[in-house]
DNA sequence: AAGTGATTTATGGCG
DNA sequence: ACCGCCATAAATCAC
């Protein structure tokens, strides 16, 4: 459905997924803040190798996943 | 392991979202669910977008009459179509700081 | 088939 | 009151 290149950008972007160095950046900052701003993205990028809108994609893809999870245990969870 | 418990979960909304009036029945309203627009409608968009970044309003009218969308639906199009526009725009190469990797 | 990054519709706040 | 910008959500796509 998407005939054009999914990833314009050359080098580590064009991963389907990202390094396990990088992972794990992303992650340790997300354990203390899901909702980095702008700036805050902007020197995780720098970090990582990564573009801002990388950062933002990694970050809002988690939030989405946690939430869904979170919401699937308290269907299966709480039920003894 | 590291995984969020439940009041953990309260960190995911996003702080500008603000808790109102829920018990009081205030979630009357239904978010639409995402529709999937049509090779022509998006034919027609972009067609229109290469045009003019912005629509007027009878445009927008005249455009979301053709392809039988709203016309909130064809300003939040073009809405979120500016912001790709603009991101596409950015990926200009000359930047590039030192990656510590 | 699950995992993960990227994209597409849609909402709300703020200027 | 209306619009555009921005960040975000939820669903979905693509690999």
């Amino acid at each position: 459905k998407y005939p054009l290149p999914r990833t314009i950008w050359d080098g580590e972007q064009k991963t389907h997924c990202f390094k396990e160095r990088t992972r794990g950046l992303l992650r340790e900052y997300y354990l203390t803040d899901p909702y980095p701003n702008p700036n805050k993205k902007k020197e995780l990028a720098q970090l990582t190798g990564l573009t801002p809108t990388q950062v933002g994609n990694w970050f809002k893809n988690r939030r989405q996943r946690d939430r869904a999870a979170a919401a699937k245990n308290r269907n299966c969870s709480i039920n003894g | 392991t590291g995984f969020f418990q439940p009041d953990q979960f309260s960190r995911l909304v996003h702080p500008n979202s603000d808790n109102g009036a829920s018990s009081a029945g205030g979630c009357n309203k239904s978010r639409r669910p995402r529709t999937a627009f049509t090779s022509q409608q998006l034919l027609e968009l972009e067609n229109q977008f290469k045009k003019n970044k912005y629509l007027s309003r009878p445009k927008r009218f005249e455009v979301a009459t053709k392809l039988l969308l709203t016309e909130t639906q064809v300003k939040i199009w073009f809405q979120n179509r500016r912001m790709k526009w603009k991101r596409s725009k950015k990926v200009s190469p000359s930047g590039g700081g030192g990656p510590a990797l």
